[in-house]
DNA sequence: TCAAAAGTGTTAAGACTACACCCATGT
DNA sequence: ACATGGGTGTAGTCTTAACACTTTTGA
């Protein structure tokens, strides 16, 4: 089967910059190519837009297809559309960014799934196309968003601790925080609250842990 | 002459939201459709991306067409991809947003600027295709980006008065604000400088002329 | 001399920053 | 009892917001 226009049309994909904090780092999934061009490089998930999909639902299918998880956090980005940044034939790509919680993820078994690992976005590998570019992009506006907006609780897991959200801050951020001020701030957003429950974790006091009020989404601040 | 492929592919367009303010209203380019689908119907500039141009040189080249303007502050602001957005094939369109000067326009004679005309946003005709979330996007980033950088400037010819400034920020804003307040805060972002010269303008104090200083781009504050 | 817009400082309130000690737990 | 991270308040500084009169010009 083939297709056949009048003009020439370019194709269009989705790449996903999927990022989860672990260990203390900002780190992206990647996956390593098996094939030309740029075999053994690694590149982000993503894939072509189906003629009968949204780009944004091709988006959410990429996604889904490489960390099984769904109903997390997913933004469109950018558009990259360079004339040479494919060398086989003329792609243009529209970039998103996902936010995955720290913990519980488990990456799904099969398709690409076998060559997929996180990467700390401070010492990434050899990368394809101008992936390098978008994960660039991703990072900038990961961090201006999380300087005006609640955008950084995405990371959280469904139940955490307000030392838990300080580090994730301190880490994507790279800048230390007062711990006081840190929360004053955070419990005045009004997005949060506590479960009742604490967490134990060593020779220590435990920690309240609480969770996202049931309204929230991403909240602009100011 | 015709092209084929394997998999089928969307066309790709740019389409632009040129903002002016002009007469104490926000303003957006519309071209009156001559043809179906929508014919009559108003839509933004736009077309399709030629196989060997950049996506930003597809929009550079429209804005260029449609103003005869060049060197005006041009930024993508988001890409439409739903299926039904076009009748007649797939399209995805990356939407762009320009900002041309209160003064010193012309609309370009020839091609299609024989049916182009500036309408208020608050008073948008009947729109053809999905234009009309083009532009309620664009003028969202555009009121949320002037709040905490200097692109408002962007609108202003190469010489102005604080008082024009001042005008323009209350006409995107809707808000009013204090004279004294508005002169401090932009004076110390020190993005602009006196001219030298005056402007009279009727039967009342004439006002200093300020410029953009050399350096000056989008700035970001804070 | 009148009308119309340009220009100019001070004060009060609120927001942000810096900073140090006690608490609850496991070993 | 000690080591570890959890939890809490206040004072000083800086930023933002509110507010009214004098100046310069043309008619």
């Amino acid at each position: 089967m083939s297709y056949t226009y009048d003009y020439p049309h370019p194709a269009v994909t989705t790449d996903i910059v999927i990022f989860t904090v672990d260990e203390a780092m900002l780190k992206t999934l990647l996956i390593q190519r098996g094939s030309p061009p740029f075999e053994g490089s690694w590149a982000l998930p993503g894939g072509f837009v189906r003629i009968d999909e949204d780009v944004d639902a091709c988006a959410k299918r990429e996604l889904a297809e490489e960390t099984g998880v769904r109903d997390i956090y997913l933004e469109q980005l950018y558009t990259f559309g360079a004339v040479g940044r494919d060398p086989r034939e003329r792609v243009i790509s529209v970039a998103y960014f996902a936010l995955v919680p720290c913990r519980g993820l488990s990456l799904k078994a099969g398709t690409d799934a076998a060559n997929a690992a996180w990467h700390s976005v401070n010492a990434l590998p050899e990368l394809a196309f101008d992936h390098r570019d978008i994960i660039a992009k991703a990072r900038e506006r990961l961090t201006a968003k999380m300087e005006y907006s609640t955008l950084g609780l995405m990371f959280m897991p469904e139940e955490f601790t307000l030392s838990e959200v300080q580090s994730l801050y301190e880490t994507v951020s790279g800048q230390e925080q007062d711990k006081r001020n840190f929360r004053k701030w955070l419990l005045a957003l009004d997005v949060i609250e506590e479960t009742g429950a604490m967490k134990t974790a060593g020779a220590h006091r435990p920690a309240k842990l609480y969770r996202l009020k049931d309204t929230t989404g991403v909240v602009i601040i100011r």
